[in-house]
DNA sequence: CGATCGTTTGATCCGCATCAAGATAGGTGG
DNA sequence: CCACCTATCTTGATGCGGATCAAACGATCG
């Protein structure tokens, strides 16, 4: 049926596998496949604004969603960018509002399973799920807290060069040469930077090592790169980056 | 004995009234009042170093703590400031690393609670309790996504504007006449900006009708106030400063 | 083939950091 | 009570990084 044709795997095997459902029960497990509704949202559309009642929370199958404010003077601001097993709506779940705090708008076209915020957090309370939530949120604030560290301590250059870092460690992407998963304005504002700031952000990495032509990323000097980014920051253990670094250096230097 | 002379109230008295703990049964309470450790940190002494391990998490009772890293050049970045009923080492307890991200220094002499790490996360998970914390992390990111979109739109003066504002509202602070809880420079660091640029925006602020003086603060110039602050922001009702301004201003309005 | 979108490059401006001196206040000992 | 000291804060001069405005470039598409 259509759901096959919209969904990756099916809305049951996805919730079944999903990293936030984790842990339960299979009792738990059904009733949120029974409760989860399949939602689409095509490209360029608005899935929820900010100040809209929070009536659902959704669990991502398919698809980008950018996460953004408006500003009085009408400029937009990129708080975040979701894919496939992220979530959205939580905080405004938990949030003592009740409304949603940003905008999210779909980049590609989006598939995701809704569920009723009333259902979820009246019936949907098992410790599991909230183990998850907890540590969800809790990353979260990590990374948040690095990426404002990092604002305040870094050129713009080096934020890219870690940002590009962090990528490759969460999507398990070959640093050697792998394709930008979004547009450059969208990374561009995603880091709190002016299009035209990323773009010469770039051609100092290309002096460095990190090459980019296009969509594809090539990072050469890793010796560099190690000076340059993460590496340098001062959350050390606490950056996933930091830590894929450490682990994936010696490697990459073998290839070298 | 010592431990009425270091508590405000008894420990018991704090865990029942404590927010974390709100919700909970008896039960649970009792178990946490036989479980939580007195713990004292005297000015200046560090509670916990970034890379620690997590063994406990804390609940303060009194004093004021402070958050920060060590950048590898040597200087301090300040990501928090902790006091009265706030909790130290939940990122650290639900993360994944199983240390800690940041120092934690005492402000002021500090009196704690302390839980073990274990025995919290086996036997204290109450929904109520995991209820608490899912509340108190959304709040968390919430207002660090504001304060970072505040960092990337508004000068520093508007940042220093916005941040007396939520002092005010989240401490019941009187807008006319109040004393500055922290000493000019932590509060400088603790907005990312340094002690020359929060001295300057203090002057700005003065042309505005915000004078501070030593430690006390009188905002007067109201209308002033609400076209340079949080009113400005992006988060409208999202941000707690946003609302409380709401709430008074027309109360503050007839009062001038 | 022009039109549009996404990106690059150039010139200029503004805000904050930095470096360097003063100023003020609180505390101590003579 | 005053002189001294240190901690905390203020003020001034200068430089750098990123935002802004403006224009050109390249790719894709109807």
């Amino acid at each position: 049926m259509l759901q096959r044709l919209l969904f990756d795997t099916t809305p049951a095997d996805f919730i079944k596998n999903a990293p936030l459902f984790r842990g339960l029960q299979d009792s738990e497990k059904n009733s949120l496949i029974k409760m989860g509704r399949p939602c689409f949202c095509p490209r360029k559309k608005i899935l929820f604004r900010q100040g809209d009642p929070v009536t659902h929370f959704y669990l991502i199958n398919k698809g980008t969603v950018r996460l953004f404010h408006e500003t009085p003077d009408g400029h937009e601001i990129t708080t975040d960018i979701r894919s496939a097993h992220d979530t959205l709506g939580i905080t405004g779940i938990y949030g003592v509002t009740g409304i949603h705090h940003s905008h999210a708008e779909a980049i590609d076209d989006v598939v995701a399973l809704e569920f009723p915020r009333d259902w979820f957090q009246n019936c949907a309370h098992s410790a599991a799920i909230s183990q998850n939530m907890l540590a969800t949120l809790t990353h979260r604030i990590t990374m948040q807290k690095l990426e404002a560290e990092q604002r305040s301590i870094m050129t713009a250059a080096q934020i890219l060069a870690c940002y590009l870092q962090r990528l490759c460690a969460s999507q398990k992407l070959n640093p050697r040469n792998f394709e930008l998963p979004y547009s450059k304005s969208l990374i561009a504002t995603r880091l709190g930077m002016k299009l035209e700031t990323f773009s010469r952000a770039l051609a100092k990495l290309r002096e460095q090592g990190i090459i980019v032509k296009g969509k594809n990323v090539s990072i050469h000097d890793l010796p560099n790169v190690e000076k340059n980014t993460c590496a340098q920051c001062s959350y050390k253990e606490s950056c996933p980056a930091y830590r894929s670094l450490r682990e994936t250096l010696p490697a990459l230097k073998k290839c070298a």
